[in-house]
DNA sequence: GATTTCACGTA
DNA sequence: CGTACGTGAAATCC
């Protein structure tokens, strides 16, 4: 681990007697050189606050360690500020953790700085690292800089060490998750290519023509309401946009309805042309409001790249996340990302990733006997004499706990014929429901309690039924958190591995959507880089695995427009 | 002005 | 067939 840290004017690469200090204007320079030479694994607080400057000079890193990643899975959560990761290191009470300084008088009392610090040390008087330790306004001068290189050093072994003590794959998912983070810098650097006629086409289907001024654009809304409105003579003002006001209408017009979700008017869509018209009208304003032109105008760059900010892991179970409607972009405006001039996307989704990541992390072996197969439902229902439809819901209804609906009797045959991937899932449960020790595959931690406030009635006290409701949901948060977030260590142990692969094809990812891959790729490159991607999933789940039992599959086709269809 | 609720897009 | 996430508009809280 090499230690990388940027003060103000300086930067320090290395640490103790072999601490190098750089001038900042020649920084990019120094991490090339290296790079090139010693590839090095470069140990940082995070990726996203150190090497986006490197990155942004076109310097691909290619291995790092990055601390704030490496604490998610240690402890969970998404929290990993030096100071909170240093706090844990050394078992100091986190509710003493220094503050920012807001706007509030009283933080100036509250901080720690009455007590005299030491000025070349980031550490507090009371053992607590500096909020600011690591940036440009506390880390000036040579001795500053050295003083938490050394530091940075220490802590990125400790954790280290932690992390073999948490398992046998803990320290190997800490640098696939540290080469996610790098993958998301780059993400954002690169974006995702655009057609902007096309974009702005389609738009234009839901949204309207581009407003030219306010008064316009109020026009075209009310237009867009009138197709709707048009069905209820008499309550033309009605606001549509209010859920309690449609509902009343609604009402009005013979359709009762606890709340006007689109699955609940979906059975009343032949009732009345009103519901058809108002449920057409959702997926217009949602374009409208959300992917509409100022989405495209604030989001979609000169060079007609679609850009968010992304993260490599959220609080829950650890998938990726990103902004600006990268990850949920809706269907019909899919022909609109399309590839560059000379290019080709290559598409690559995995198949049915989470009933065999379930073979993985249960290590049934019967069940991995079925991942054998293209289909593992096929082979899941031959065994126990069902069609296969009626397998597949059983599956899934076992990995993600069905409330509604029945499985039933398939159910308890999936018990009796995979007794050791279901006893993982009841396990998984019961740990949720009473807030036990969870791991992902790789060693991450489930936090349990902390992410789980918002669907929670928040009242003081709870009657036994609305109890029990928070403990199932718990036990299902659990049980889902495994495999999702299992199947997301291997989706981005994956996704590091076919950045290096491809990156000497002149290609690069620029998409990651949980079990799917969008690689822009040069025409001529295309055959390759397909293979490519295919080999580096056998190569990444051999070694997340540890052995070939489980078999992964992956859908890939080349293609010009996301929209196109596979194969 | 900040937070909550509703609704809905993606996997 | 459940979980997760991000977003916008309106309502609600302070």
């Amino acid at each position: 681990m090499l230690p990388l840290v940027i003060g103000d004017a300086h930067a320090v690469i290395g640490a103790g007697a072999d601490a190098v200090m750089v001038a900042r204007g020649r920084l990019v320079e120094a991490v090339r050189r290296l790079e090139q030479r010693d590839h090095p694994r470069w140990l940082v607080t995070s990726a996203g606050a150190v090497l986006r400057t490197v990155a942004g000079a076109g310097v691909t890193v290619a291995r790092c360690w990055d601390v704030a990643e490496a604490h998610r899975i240690l402890h969970g959560g998404w929290a990993a500020d030096p100071p909170r990761v240093w706090a844990s290191l050394n078992a100091l009470d986190p509710s003493s953790l220094p503050t920012r300084p807001g706007g509030d008088l009283f933080d100036f009392f509250d901080d720690g700085s009455s007590v005299p610090d030491d000025p070349a040390s980031p550490l507090r008087a009371d053992g607590h690292l500096r909020v600011d330790a690591f940036e440009p306004s506390w880390a000036l001068g040579e001795a500053r800089l050295r003083g938490l290189a050394d530091l940075l050093l220490e802590v990125g072994r400790r954790q280290e060490a932690a992390l073999a003590h948490v398992g046998p794959r803990a320290v190997r998912t800490a640098h696939s998750e540290s080469a996610a983070a790098l993958l998301c810098v780059e993400l954002e650097r690169d974006g995702l290519p655009v057609d902007r006629a096309v974009a702005e086409e389609l738009i234009a289907g839901s949204a309207g023509r581009r407003p030219g001024s306010d008064a316009e654009a109020a026009a075209i809304r009310a237009e867009r309401d009138r197709a709707v409105l048009v069905h209820a003579p008499g309550r033309e003002s009605t606001d549509l946009r209010n859920p309690l006001q449609v509902r009343e209408l609604l009402a009005a017009v013979g359709v009762r309805v606890p709340n006007t979700r689109a699955w609940v008017l979906e059975p009343f869509r032949g009732t009345h042309p009103l519901v058809e018209a108002l449920l057409q009208w959702r997926k217009d304003e949602r374009i409208a409001t959300t992917y509409g032109y100022r989405w495209l105008d604030e989001h979609v760059g000169p060079d007609d790249r679609l850009r968010g900010g992304w993260t490599a892991c959220d609080g829950a179970a650890g998938r990726m996340t990103a902004q600006n409607g990268l990850h949920n972009l809706p269907a019909p405006l899919r022909p609109a990302i399309a590839a560059r001039p000379g290019h080709v996307f290559v598409r690559a989704d995995l198949g049915q990733i989470e009933p065999r990541v379930l073979a993985v992390v249960s290590g049934d072996r019967a069940f991995a006997e079925a991942t054998r197969a293209d289909d593992l439902y096929a082979p899941v229902a031959a065994k126990l004499s069902i069609d296969r439809p009626v397998a597949k819901i059983a599956v899934l209804a076992a990995m993600y706990g069905q409330r509604s609906g029945s499985a039933g009797e398939a159910l308890k045959d999936l018990e009796r014929a995979y007794p050791v991937a279901m006893r993982l899932l009841d396990d998984a449960y019961a740990a949720g429901v009473g807030r036990g020790a969870l791991r992902t595959f790789g060693g991450r931690r489930i936090a349990l309690g902390a992410t789980l406030a918002a669907g929670e009635p928040s009242g003081p006290p709870v009657d036994g039924a609305e109890a029990q409701a928070v403990d199932s949901a718990r036990g299902r948060f659990a049980r889902n958190a495994v495999i999702q977030g299992s199947a997301a260590e291997l989706f981005k142990a994956w996704a590091a591995t076919v950045r290096h692969a491809v990156a000497p094809s002149g290609a690069e990812i620029v998409l990651c959507l949980h079990d799917e891959l969008l690689v822009h790729a040069p025409e001529s490159s295309a055959a390759e880089v397909r293979r490519l991607v295919v080999s580096s999933l056998t190569a990444s789940a051999r070694r997340w695995t540890g052995s070939d039992r489980v078999r992964f599959v992956v859908d890939t086709s080349v293609i010009h427009r996301w929209s196109e269809a596979k194969g």
